[in-house]
DNA sequence: AGCTCCTTTACAGAACCTTTACATGACATT
DNA sequence: AATGTCATGTAAAGGTTCTGTAAAGGAGCT
């Protein structure tokens, strides 16, 4: 099977160019001309990995990445030119997970993508289900609706994104700078008792049975208790 | 509690220095300065992710990064001289996640090893568990809980790193400043009695068998003792 | 305005790491 | 063996950091 890039690049020529020898390399290439028809496509669900430019004719590419980044975790690398070392890092705190400076060899920015794909792979083994299921609780994802005994949670949307990822690696311990970074979107900056209140909240929302759902793992991070 | 970064790089002054802001940025740093020394604490798995020099006195850092790919799929950051674009192909191909050129900035560094991290933490949610037996005692690491004999321990996030870098090298001595900088993510420095109270405490709780479990190496330091 | 929701502030309490202090034990030298 | 020195064991105190949560603030929407 071929991997799908989406590649969102304002700059005809070299897009049609990265383009042409993506698909060479047995690439399924999709093209964007500018930031709103990315995410759109982007969050269409229909490519493995995105190659972002941060100039951008309408939204900037890093605004891109945060709007996808709220709502996926679908692999990004960024293309800008060469030595702007501000966005790079500020483009890695947002999200991303590669960067490339522009202009780039074609052959490099192939390995790169197949190295974070490889990754990827290598990792994702469940596909995600419309449907999931933890104990009594049950996610259903096109509703953005979260059940516990078929009565519906009234979350709000951050509650919603902190239980779902925390429901998604239930059992395990999920940091708080991940946590904050896959639900809410952001780097989690000191004094910032964000989380804790949803997380707070949350509990409050789940009913208090004789052990918390949510346990605390102190200087850590968080983590749903696995029902036996 | 910290993610543990494997630095791998001949040159002593770029190491201590990378090893220094590594810290600062809240990594706990493992070194070597060869090739053999890096693959074997990285084959070793007491890392989360490895900075691996290309160019290095005895392996050659693509050498060790093909032997590490033919056991583990740990994240590697390879790092070298600017423009070696073939080397640096090659490096995707052999597996390496990422590829920095020297001289690098510190900060895109741990940017970079974020990234990766962020990616890994995110897709090992459905990764099997891996757990690894000691005797009576197992580690679940995505607990980051250690059972003994089907009963969790209660330790706190520094025990459970010193008592999990003992039991890795279960059967031989731990040296003090390692365990330190392992466990603790710095230096030990003279007077500093942290580690022997977090010894004195895990010894309590691992319960008083006939001999301990934990045996003191004088001058040197401690080693988990293997049971027949 | 009113409403909802996210965030910040503030404080209390808990958990934890580190330091201090003294006791004990090991090793070397005499 | 006796002695001195240094490393280690551990109780207790100290202080820092982390967490839980109520309450207030603020942003956005209807």
């Amino acid at each position: 099977m071929q991997n799908r890039v989406l590649l969102v690049e304002d700059d005809d020529e070299l897009r049609e160019l990265l383009a042409r020898y993506l698909s060479g390399q047995g690439f399924t290439v999709r093209e964007a001309a500018n930031g709103k028809d990315g995410l759109a496509l982007a969050l269409g669900q229909h490519c493995d990995i995105v190659v972002l430019d941060i100039m951008l004719p309408d939204i900037n590419g890093l605004e891109v990445l945060r709007e996808l980044r709220s709502q996926t975790h679908l692999p990004v690398v960024l293309l800008t030119a060469r030595g702007d070392e501000t966005d790079r890092i500020v483009g890695f705190e947002v999200g991303a997970d590669d960067y490339i400076p522009k202009p780039c060899n074609p052959r490099e920015l192939v390995a790169r993508l197949q190295a974070i794909l490889r990754r990827v792979a290598w990792d994702q083994k469940s596909e995600v289900k419309a449907e999931q299921r933890y104990g009594d609780l049950r996610i259903e994802a096109d509703h953005r609706r979260i059940y516990q005994n078929d009565e519906a949670l009234d979350l709000t949307a951050t509650e919603y994104e902190i239980l779902q990822v925390l429901l998604a690696h239930a059992g395990s311990v999920v940091r708080k700078t991940d946590l904050m970074q896959w639900a809410l979107g952001r780097r989690l900056e000191a004094f910032d008792r964000t989380l804790d209140m949803h997380i707070s909240n949350l509990r409050k929302k789940l009913g208090s049975d004789d052990s918390p759902r949510i346990e605390t793992v102190r200087g850590l991070g968080y983590s749903y208790r696995v029902s036996e």
